[in-house]
DNA sequence: AATGTCTCCAACCGCCACGTA
DNA sequence: TTACGTGGCGGTTGGAGACAT
């Protein structure tokens, strides 16, 4: 049996809001507020709506001090620059805009924004992702033509982080290198940075307590590299290495990922500490790291590092059992620009995954 | 002028987190 | 501890207007 609904489905009315519901519920708000329940107010105001449609209303629309459109090119900047450090958490770069909300900013980003970033990938993309044409499906599953072999399901926000990232840092990033080369880590926004500093110390916490339950079966999940490849792996671990060195340690175990001492969850760890200590300086972590992008996704990989690099994991998740990891093209095509311009190259995200691995040294 | 396509954005939907009884 | 109500959030939709053919 699913959740109750909020509210009479029928009975509420729904679409645009007339300038009387409008005034309405702008002067209640304006004389009262909410009161803390936002399901009954529209009963109280008489407005045959639904609380969560009226608590939609005030705050895109009626709140005062509102901004609508022309964005400025400093909003961009932030936007963009928030986009590629936390992701789509629109209520947290909302915050840092003033006047604007939530639903401004995530509208704004997907039909202007976007666009304007990431050139033609959509196009690219499309490609990709369409169904082949009876000449392309006549071609022999081990051809080299990955083209119409791109992982479904990976995520519109991981790819569109990396693209962004590759078109702001270019080639010089070295794509996801900065795994292996931590001063080419990527520059967070300073708000971006504060808002991790939490969450990576507890992310790392809570790496350590994944790798101490999770890590004894990871290896079995890991079907894509070969005997070879994993004896030439960094520090070459062995399952539950963590488990028995530090066996219920999670902050000894938690050191020994990140090469340096683990925080507790509350101290902050800032993305500096990253790239001081380094995870060249921290093999097991590129073990642990290896071990998760090839076989496992999940809360672990989640953890891990963050949702910041959560596109990591969902890389890492795609790759198992896929044909598509084989082959690389389009390393040609890889912007080399860091314009904004519409006309900006594709980045190729095969060619990139690609990269990413190489970073582990295999 | 008619029709089709694209763009934009307000609004909706469903899920999740949190507080409370 | 659990169930429930509510707020908050991000993804998605649908309609209106702009633009192209």
């Amino acid at each position: 049996m699913g959740r109750a609904p909020c509210c009479d489905k029928a009975s509420v009315k729904k679409g645009p809001w007339s300038p009387e519901e409008d005034a309405k519920l702008k002067a209640y708000m304006e004389e009262h507020g909410a009161g803390g329940n936002w399901i009954a107010l529209p009963h109280k105001i008489g407005l045959k709506r639904c609380g969560k449609s009226c608590r939609l209303r005030w705050l895109n629309y009626l709140r005062p001090n509102l901004k609508h459109g022309g964005f400025s090119e400093e909003e961009d900047n932030l936007i963009c620059s928030l986009y590629i450090s936390i992701g789509s958490r629109w209520s947290i770069i909302a915050a840092q805009l003033p006047g604007r909300t939530d639903n401004d900013i995530k509208n704004y980003w997907n039909t202007k924004l976007k666009k304007k970033l990431l050139g033609r990938c959509k196009d690219s993309h499309a490609r990709r992702t369409s169904p082949p044409t009876q000449e392309e499906s006549k071609e022999p599953a081990s051809g080299t033509n990955t083209t119409d072999r791109f992982p479904d399901g990976l995520s519109a926000s991981a790819l569109e982080r990396m693209q962004l990232h590759m078109q702001l840092h270019g080639p010089s990033c070295s794509s996801l290198a900065f795994f292996n080369n931590p001063a080419l880590l990527p520059k967070f926004h300073p708000l971006a940075d504060r808002i991790l500093h939490t969450q990576h110390a507890d992310a790392i916490n809570n790496a350590a307590q994944g790798v101490l339950q999770h890590f004894p079966e990871t290896y079995s999940t890991a079907t894509t590299v070969d005997a070879s490849q994993r004896a030439s792996f960094p520090s070459n671990p062995e399952p539950a290495t963590l488990a028995d060195t530090y066996p219920g340690d999670v902050d000894a175990a938690t050191s020994s990922l990140t090469g340096f001492s683990s925080p507790s969850s509350s101290t902050a760890l800032n993305v500096e500490q990253y790239s001081d200590a380094g995870f060249n300086e921290a093999p097991t972590l590129q073990a642990e790291l290896h071990d998760l992008l090839c076989g496992k996704k999940g809360s672990f990989g989640q953890q891990l590092l963050g949702d910041d690099l959560d596109f990591f994991s969902e890389f890492g998740s795609q790759r198992e059992g896929a044909a598509w990891w084989g082959d690389v093209d389009g390393f040609e095509e890889k912007s080399s620009s860091s314009s904004w311009g519409s006309s900006a190259p594709v980045i190729q995200t095969q060619a990139m995954f690609q990269e990413l691995m190489m970073g582990f040294n295999f």
